[in-house]
DNA sequence: TAATGTCAATTGGATAGACCATTAAACATT
DNA sequence: AATGTTTAATGGTCTATCCAATTGACATTA
């Protein structure tokens, strides 16, 4: 409104016109067949050719609509004989995927992820206790394990250290049931791993020694199901992590 | 493994290859311009052809890397002499699209969501009630006077109720001082709100008296900055939303 | 007979080159 | 000063062709 022309009588009148793009039309259409129950997870489309022809539209076009839809995660495609374009079902790592970009552009600090993370993990914990079954105890006693016996291993790199630790998170997270943990704690890991990386490596194996002990008593306690002392072991581990960043600084 | 060979030593020595695909390249590239700040927000890139010759691939492939890149909202695009494709901010309301996604296939359930609300809020909350200044504690009190006022008058809609709630949550997230508090709440609003107005309205206007009290409390509990009882407050009135959702089904 | 090799058909991946549609800015007209 | 006109840049689409991966049918061989 540069010349100052008052249009403001118009707000509710009329809508923007919004050019819906070809291959648009065509992800649209999908959408609505997935939505409607036409489509069902593990359906395969027709080929790109096929589409083009069903569609009246090139190519081109249906192959511009598939990248959309693989990037939504809606569907999959394989190459070769008898591949195709296939319906998935959403995973948790979406929503992980979306929280990552948007911790990354908020700049948000260590120090608030680390304040999240133990309230957060503490309850993840805390179900996991609850609820982890057989497979559960077993995944997490022996990333437990592990974890302690690369720790005996000088020559461990910080790298692995850190992968495995984030593994073990995740075990814990998982042995919740409760997709929305799982989901968000995906979502922060990237960013704690590119954080913690980034520290650099001092050599301290005693600081090392107290992250195995710290998560063989979690697992521990997971596996006695005392939820509530799981909770309380997991919130001091993740702010044993806090302080070390902060003495690093 | 139709005819029985049993392969499962292999398990993790090697890794599946996954063919690169050449819009893949260079959506990966682009992304990490992004992430090491090469490129920011509003930042223009070449137009399509130039791209193509930058990266020494065809127009086609630039396009479907554009398409990937829409989809997943890192860019804009815009047509005519001096439009092109953008680097735009990550919106929290991506977080909450595919939550919804999430739920609608039932991979998470309603009650996973509100399980984890009960503590995150309760937590959001409690860091509230230390942490909130002046303008926060104004922004609350105001909210919820507005809320209780509206409660009072029977034409108030269920959309206007159910948006002032929010728009409360909204503000107390905000007080936290906690950005990632906030983020993951305004990504998962989008997805109460829907689910919120799909109930049927129900002239119920004891409920929304106690909501209104609720508030009351809980803005209450903030300014007097007692973070345990804020805590408790807000968790309570979490979950008498999920009774609400459960009476309906 | 069972493993292995070969070949053809199918399907997605990528290219080149052309043309259309939209848009903003420079320019011309009234 | 307001309004039309032209132009150039940019995305949107199409056609036609070839490459690459993958599967399944068939032939070969030990």
């Amino acid at each position: 409104m540069k010349d100052g022309t008052n249009t403001s009588h118009y707000m509710n009148m009329f809508d923007e016109i919004q050019p819906v793009r070809g291959f648009e039309g065509v992800v649209m259409q999908i959408q609505e067949a997935i939505n409607t129950g036409q489509l069902k997870v593990k359906d395969k489309l027709p080929s790109e050719r096929d589409l083009s022809n069903l569609f009246n539209v090139s190519r081109t076009t249906i192959r511009e609509a598939i990248r959309v839809l693989e990037a939504e995660k809606v569907v999959e495609v394989h190459r070769g004989a008898s591949g195709g374009i296939v319906i998935v079902e959403p995973k948790p790592e979406r929503v992980g995927r979306s929280l990552e970009a948007l911790l990354r552009f908020r700049g948000a600090t260590f120090d608030e992820l680390a304040e999240f993370r133990t309230d957060f993990e503490g309850q993840t914990t805390y179900l996991a206790a609850q609820r982890a079954n057989e497979e559960d105890f077993k995944d997490i006693s022996e990333i437990s394990r592990n974890f302690s016996e690369i720790v005996q291993n000088p020559n461990t790199t910080w790298k692995a250290f850190v992968e495995m630790d984030l593994a073990f998170h995740e075990a814990v997270a998982k042995a919740s049931h409760n997709q929305i943990h799982l989901a968000i704690l995906l979502g922060i890991h990237p960013v704690l791993k590119t954080s913690a990386l980034s520290l650099e490596e001092r050599e301290n194996q005693a600081f090392r020694i107290i992250q195995a002990e710290d998560l063989e008593n979690i697992a521990h306690a997971i596996c006695k199901r005392d939820a509530n002392l799981a909770r309380k072991l997991m919130e001091q581990h993740v702010m044993r992590n806090i302080e070390k960043k902060m003495n690093q600084d």
